[in-house]
RNA sequence: GGGAUCUUAGCUCAGCUGGGAGAGCAUCUGCCUUACAAGCAGAGGGUCAUAGGUUCGAGCCCUAUAGGUCCCACCA
């Protein structure tokens, strides 16, 4: 390893190949091990149609910032990788792809499709965890894992056959969500609701006559936003209080078009102030008629093709997509002098959130996972703190879903994904629900078996994933060591489709739960704060940021600033900043290798030390605990920004340029090697509090800053220690020492730029102080004040003897600071200054004397709050003293 | 209809259990000072949406109002 770093920071030149050495090292590699602790992370599997986009990038670098630091930390950190087959996704890309080279799905046949897309799969499943790498994952790649493996396959089908066994799977005609271009069911968590303009079409039905025929004077009004489900109606429904249509009870209407009569039915889910209170019901094609049809036990018409058009229980509108029969309906209906008005409305029509196809409410047998008593424990495990949210907030959210959770519909009506095992006999009609495959009827012995044709949700085997991928159905090691895992990171908007399902999930099937915490984030949005989408085309692509700027930057552009729960914007400015400060680590720690050159840095004996060595020392103390409390609390976007400012501001703009004279006296050698072993150890220290944020460029400076080192911690800081507070690297005088000197620094570079004196310029400063310690810092910080106040010389003395009247001056507590520019100043602007500050001064003592003299605040306020304020009104009192008599010394001039 | 959340400097956002308002970017001034111009030293800029309330003390807690975002429900 060479000690030197490369003149100018470039991350493309460092990150594949760190990466490589990480990955062939096998640091990402857990393995069960009793004598230690267990970290475990797993992976939201993404999609293997996906592309790494930044949605991608956050949850994942969330998830390595927290697996590094917790390795550091020195637990046994696994990160469970893997990849999801998504279904449906997948199929539709496969068959897009087909379509290209004018093959169709159904000409292939099943079995010749799932070659293909297993083939698409091996070509680019792939290509999203390569993509991961790229971000500095930490993964254990070893143990990747794909929900159609073997061993998730043998976990969906035990779990499906048990839950089966226990009832609580089962086969229904039930109205579910029909997309008519993916021509599958889909559950109601995939239905996306959409507000589009249409209309409410107020149409009448004539009542019907003893005999059941219509009558031409006595009409039945009701307004629809789907006429065309008419040819579906079975009834029409009343609310059994309305007194307008009590003496329709018990009577029939008659249903034009289709001709027959219909009942008049009483429900209570008629809401009597809407519209005419009369609804008609289509049991067929919608969920609330469904209901109530089954209440009154109204049959079933279904008027609707797969594909959505009507099929021959429409009769003359057979063979119509349902917008072309919408029109022709309302015509007939308007020549038959049946419709009443058309009115604008704003209508929440359903979607697929996939495709944005509308879908179709239609009746179809399909299979149901029943949820009343799954879910109680997943409810009850958030209510007792068993799993914990993060933010709190998403509680609510959880148990909104919880608590209105209906059946999941699990079929799906595609061949990319778990076929369900369920075997039919075609002689005798039993059904068979079998782990093993089924081959003989074991009730009439036939061999003319079918497996059922439809494949499981794609969040059916996702929701076995923490359990699955530890080797789940079997007694593993794994499963026994790190089951049950930490933290689940993942975005809100998917708490329906996922969290929840694996919550139930590792219940019902482990008997506990599968993740102690849940770490929400938001949405990475756009610098307009629109949705990254692919329509919008305003997505960012991750990979050009990290060509652009590093993987580094990436990721700490995404964790800073932000709450957990909250969306983000992500600007290119946000990304040169990040960009920017790695610059600043980088520039930092080379200057402190070209100091090393050549030297062999010793631990320095306790008197060697400086107090601004032990100032910075107990600075970071301070840092390492907040940082890692923060952390521990996932609180990683102000952990980051507290070791941004540290690194910014303690180190580098304070106490490497304090230290820096001492490099250059070549006379006292102790000295420069206590501040070179200081400024080493910070750094080191500093660099792994970032590692987790920024691994790549943290590792290449610390194989760099400690190749040399004969006592060297660890050839890897992935693998070194976690920094812990020391509780000898507590100074709280030396401290105070150097900020009272930084105090002084400030206030004279302050007044060197109000009052445009050139840098260049270099003038005599005074301390004048009769505090003996006040006089030893200055003494002591001697070299490093006067080059950072731009003194030519400074003295230390107790009274003003020898200062000329004209000198600015800078007060700060104890001590009185001169600055002779006996040409420059101008006194009348001196006074000027003077005055402000004392008026400044006045009102915080007025402040604090406020304060103090309230008798309740006195009384109830905490002790150590009063102390606070009497220690500063001293201060201030002070210090106005101060202002005070250097006015009266200009003024008596 | 129910719920969540936001409203803080010109912009984007932090602000942990209530105790004197912060960062980045932008703006202005001055500096190519031997780690860094992807930089350094300074400066300006905020009745913390509005109105009440609790408290010795409120950006933070409570109530109401206004506006924005999102989720759920889906009144046909």
């Amino acid at each position: 390893m060479s000690t030197e770093l490369a003149k100018t920071y470039d991350p493309s030149d460092m990150e594949g190949r760190l990466y490589e050495k990480w990955e062939k090292s096998g640091y990402f590699h857990a393995e069960p091990d009793r004598s230690r602790k267990p970290f475990t992370i797993v992976m939201p599997p993404p999609n293997i149609t996906g592309q790494l986009h930044m949605g991608h990038a956050l949850d994942n670098t969330m998830q390595d910032i927290l697996i590094r630091f917790k390795r550091m930390q020195g637990y046994n950190a696994l990160w469970q990788p893997g990849t999801d087959h998504a279904s449906i996704a997948t199929e539709v890309r496969v068959m897009s792809e087909l379509k290209k080279q004018g093959i169709d799905k159904h000409d292939l046949g099943r079995e010749k499709f799932l070659d293909k897309v297993w083939e698409w799969r091996a070509e680019y499943g792939g290509r999203i965890t390569k993509q991961l790498r790229k971000l500095g994952s930490s993964c254990d790649w070893e143990r990747e894992r794909f929900t159609m493996d073997e061993g998730c396959n043998r976990a969906v089908t035990e779990v499906f056959v048990n839950l089966f066994n226990k009832g609580l799977i089962y086969k229904g005609a039930r109205i579910i969500n029909w997309c008519p271009v993916c021509n599958t069911s889909i559950s109601d968590a995939e239905v996306e609701y959409v507000t589009q303009p249409s209309h409410l079409w107020h149409i009448k039905y004539p009542i019907a006559d003893e005999n059941g025929k219509p009558s031409r004077t006595e009409f039945l009004t009701f307004a629809t936003t789907r006429p065309e489900t008419m040819l579906g109606d079975t009834a029409v429904a009343v609310h059994p209080d309305d007194e307008r249509y009590k003496h329709l009870h018990g009577r029939t209407v008659w249903l034009p078009i289709v001709n027959k009569p219909i009942p008049v039915v009483e429900d209570t889910y008629v809401d009597m102030e809407f519209g005419t209170g009369v609804v008609k019901i289509t049991p067929g094609h919608d969920p609330n008629d469904f209901e109530v049809g089954k209440r009154h036990d109204l049959p079933i018409v279904n008027v609707m093709n797969d594909d959505g058009t009507i099929n021959e229980n429409g009769g003359k509108y057979n063979g119509m997509t349902d917008l072309e029969a919408r029109d022709a309906i309302v015509k007939e209906l308007e020549e038959l002098g049946l419709l009443v008005k058309i009115e604008d409305y704003d209508h929440n029509v359903g979607t697929h959130d996939r495709c944005g196809t509308t879908i179709q409410p239609l009746v179809k047998q399909q299979w149901f996972v029943k949820m009343d008593d799954l879910i109680k424990p997943a409810r009850a495990g958030v209510e007792n703190g068993d799993i914990k949210l993060v933010p709190p907030r998403m509680d609510r959210t959880y148990y909104n879903w919880t608590d209105n959770i209906r059946d999941w519909c699990i079929s799906r009506q595609l061949w990319w994904g778990h076929r369900i095992p369920a075997y039919y006999c075609a002689d005798c009609g039993e059904m068979i629900v079998s782990k093993e495959p089924v081959t003989k009827c074991p009730k009439c012995q036939s061999a003319n078996i079918t497996q059922d044709e439809d494949t499981l949700d794609t969040w059916f085997s996702s929701a076995l994933w923490p359990f699955s991928t530890l080797g789940w159905p079997d007694k593993t090691e794994e499963l026994d060591y790190f089951y049950p895992t930490d933290v689940l990171v993942t975005g809100y908007d998917i708490i329906f489709f996922w969290v929840i399902r694996m919550i139930f999930s590792g219940y019902e099937h482990m008997g506990k739960k599968p993740f102690s915490t849940v770490l929400f984030h938001g949405l990475v949005r756009d610098g307009l704060g629109r949705k990254m989408s692919k329509s919008l085309g305003n997505g960012i692509d991750p990979l050009e940021v990290i060509e652009k700027y590093g993987a580094d930057a990436l990721r700490f552009t995404l964790v800073t600033g932000n709450a957990p729960g909250n969306d983000m914007r992500f600007t290119d400015e946000r990304v040169e900043a990040s960009r920017n400060f790695a610059n600043k680590v980088w520039n930092a720690s080379r200057f402190i290798l070209m100091n090393m050159e050549g030297k062999k840095v010793t631990e320095p004996k306790a008197e060697d030390l400086w107090p601004v060595d032990r100032w910075v020392l107990s600075k970071l103390n301070k840092v390492v605990r907040e940082v890692t409390e923060n952390m521990e609390k996932y609180e990683l976007g102000i952990a980051v920004s507290k070791v941004y400012d540290f690194v910014y501001d303690v180190l580098c703009d304070w106490y490497i340029e304090m230290i820096k004279p001492r490099f250059y006296n070549t006379d006292d050698a102790a000295s420069a090697n206590a501040a070179l072993h200081t400024v080493k150890t910070v750094l080191i220290q500093s660099l792994k509090l970032l590692h987790p944020y920024m691994p790549f460029i943290t590792e290449e400076i610390y194989c760099t800053l400690t190749a040399d080192d004969d006592d060297r911690e660890a050839e890897s800081i992935m693998i070194s220690s976690w920094p812990v507070y020391r509780s000898e690297w507590e100074f709280e005088d030396d401290e105070a020492e150097i900020e009272l000197i930084k105090e002084a620094v400030r206030g004279i570079r302050n007044v060197r730029n109000e009052m445009n004196v050139a840098p260049s310029k270099k003038a005599s400063v005074f301390i004048v102080t009769e505090d003996e310690k006040v006089k030893a810092a200055f003494e002591k910080g001697r070299i490093f004040f006067e080059s950072l106040a731009g003194a030519e010389a400074s003295k230390v003395q107790n009274d003003r003897t020898g200062i000329d009247d004209d000198a600015v001056s800078v007060m700060i507590a104890n001590a009185a600071i001169y600055i002779p520019f006996a040409e420059l100043v101008d006194i009348a602007a001196e006074i000027e200054r003077l005055t402000k500050e004392k008026k400044r001064l006045e009102g915080e003592i007025n402040r604090c004397r406020q304060m103090l003299s309230n008798e309740k605040f006195i009384s109830k306020a905490p002790e150590a709050k009063i102390n606070e304020e009497k220690e500063k009104l001293e201060k201030y009192t002070l210090l106005s003293g101060q202002v005070e008599e250097r006015l009266k010394t200009l003024e008596s001039r």
